[in-house]
DNA sequence: TGGTTGGTAGACAGATCTGTCTATTTCAGG
DNA sequence: CCTGAAATAGACAGATCTGTCTACCAACCA
């Protein structure tokens, strides 16, 4: 594997699970075994490591889930496969992306509070990302216009609101729960 | 004004701004006008300054939300007024809680990953509180058993989503549009 | 063959952070 | 009035963190 390639990896795995701030550059060299020269080669400093491993993540997560879409056609059964990858990902019966620490993008929001930073709006970008995948599923059933916008961000809103609950309060049926207020704000919307 | 919650209400500030790990002692003392001979009277460690302030947080919007919620009886309206409480926080039109930052509890969790961790289980223990708000007002609609844990949890998470949109995207109706949703479920729960 | 590129190991500078400690002050209660 | 608790300013120790720099190595390609 490329240097660059195993200090993202490596810088990842530290950072989803124990924090951005919390985790110094000299722990990431250690851990993949690559020369402190080398990292300020790839990267000019510390926050363009984050940045190029915000990219990293959102690739990882965005073919996950799209792999899992494509097994069915999309619609509402589409929307039922979201919230189980949600849910396998939860409870980490899904290895694709690493043991469930909560969403790497809150993670970092969180700690870079300015909405101007970059790593900031990169998590921005993410989320948007998300909400897009939830409008294309919505208006596959049909759903169209103002009540598209409506039900694709409620979709949205679930989704966040059951990765949150998982990680903070370790509820591991959050997606599940989700799942079941999405097929009944589905069914509504298509009257 | 205590000393001590000189210092609580100065490292709030700051922390909510700016994440834990970002600030140091230095800044919260200089912040305040307080001696670090005086905080480390009353603190232990900084960590132990963390767990204080999620206390204080704690009770301040317990104390928020509890207080709108005496205006209207509990039921369906109330669940109206804990969204539109929501939406006046995110909009920063009510200055009870500071100026919006994304939800304080999220936000320390994603800091302190580890679930054994005294603060993460303080933002927990917060957690679950608003899940209990959303049970009593659910159960004051007539919903009983099953039904009422899963209307509570869906509305809980409704909740935590809109707060989650709004800082990582900044949009500011997330709650809006979220407590529309919880009317539609509301309603259909309560058939 | 010789220059460029990517890499290694690690010393080092300089900033910053937590937590301790000294020496001094303020002030309320017995 | 005196004692003890709470507070002050800030020097200091020791750790850690980012980022620079030196000196060297190996591969590749012109």
């Amino acid at each position: 594997m490329d240097k660059r390639e195993q200090l993202i990896t490596t810088a990842f795995s530290l950072f989803y699970q124990e924090g951005v701030h919390a985790v110094g550059i000299n722990r990431i060299l250690k851990q993949s075994g690559v020369a402190k020269k080398t990292l300020y080669h790839h990267f000019p400093a510390k926050d363009d490591l984050v940045i190029a491993v915000l990219e990293f993540r959102h690739e990882q997560y965005c073919q996950w889930l799209e792999k899992r879409l494509t097994a069915v056609s999309p619609g509402a059964e589409g929307v039922d496969v979201v919230f189980t990858a949600l849910d396998d990902w939860i409870n980490s019966r899904d290895d694709t992306l690493s043991s469930f620490h909560g969403c790497f993008f809150i993670n970092v929001s969180a700690e870079f509070g300015h909405h101007e930073h970059p790593a900031h709006r990169r998590c921005a970008k993410h989320k948007n990302w998300m909400l897009d995948v939830m409008n294309k599923q919505a208006a596959a059933t049909g759903i169209r216009g103002k009540k598209l916008v409506e039900v694709a961000e409620s979709l949205a809103l679930l989704a966040e609101g059951a990765i949150v609950q998982a990680y903070v309060r370790g509820q591991d049926d959050a997606a599940k729960r989700a799942g079941q207020a999405a097929r009944l704000l589905l069914a509504h919307y298509r009257r």
